[in-house]
DNA sequence: TTAATATAATCAGTACACTGACTTTATTAT
DNA sequence: ATAATAAAGTCAGTGTACTGATTATATTAA
């Protein structure tokens, strides 16, 4: 018998949509979603490439990378110049504030994988953590 | 040192999302996205509640909801109808065409799981199972 | 009973995430 | 060198998923 709240895709969306609810509270003061958490986390480790490469790291698709970035930069966290070399691509930087927040963000998002695995033990979180990645990269 | 790619959001996000497009290739001869689906088969089990009980059950905003159900009832899956009881709600039927279409759904997205966790052994499935369950329960 | 509160649903607005069409610039093949 | 093809990015459109405001109906308290 199909039981929907067993089903694997079921429970990825919602302990997700769980994990987005606290990456919110945790967001909220800096007025960033988590997705642009993401994002930064991403550029603060790869700075100068261009949205193609940058959606291939994150697994994000083209043009929902091109309004990510539209709203980084209005919050001048991230800034696009033009690569002399493509003239079809932009090279993206992150800006000195963008790069001031890594300091006060990555505590908090510490703190919010913390806060869904709290009932799990150090093993299970581990194994979690294996088992979610032998899927991303199969 | 934070590492995104390792970090259990990120993980959850990117599982979730490879989910969904396995999910919609299984649905896209149904016309029907995975939200849908995964309405349809609450409404298959729990006839002639209203919505903000489904949206309890589904764990989704009552807006949310309010929009699923208007796209099924717009697809002739389901039906809303007055609470003779209680006139600020609705209450939701599935259609005779919404009942038929699950002998053809369910195998279809059985495959999806097993399509989702075919590098991961019986064992690490269930594991991975009940380590979600764990987290959404908590 | 009337007033204050609470509840079910909708609406407006924002942000993802995707598809498919399009523009601009590079690359490749003839 | 030109034509065909490919690649980087944007735009328009659809569907979630949320917040906050609003409407209509119920419930509760004075």
């Amino acid at each position: 018998m199909f039981n929907i709240e067993e089903w694997l895709p079921f429970l990825l969306a919602k302990t997700y949509q769980h994990t987005l609810t606290l990456m919110r509270s945790a967001l909220d003061e800096f007025k960033l979603t988590p997705p642009q958490f993401v994002t930064l986390a991403f550029l603060w480790r790869r700075d100068g490439i261009n949205q193609q490469e940058l959606g291939t790291l994150m697994n994000v698709d083209r043009t929902t990378i091109s309004g990510l970035l539209e709203r980084l930069e209005r919050l001048e966290l991230v800034q696009r110049g033009q690569d002399p070399r493509d003239r079809r691509s932009w090279v993206i930087f992150v800006t000195k504030k963008g790069k001031a927040l890594k300091e006060k963000l990555l505590p908090k998002l510490d703190r919010v994988s913390k806060e869904i695995s709290r009932t799990l033990t150090l093993k299970e979180q581990e194994t979690l953590i294996k088992l979610l990645n032998k899927i991303r990269l199969a």
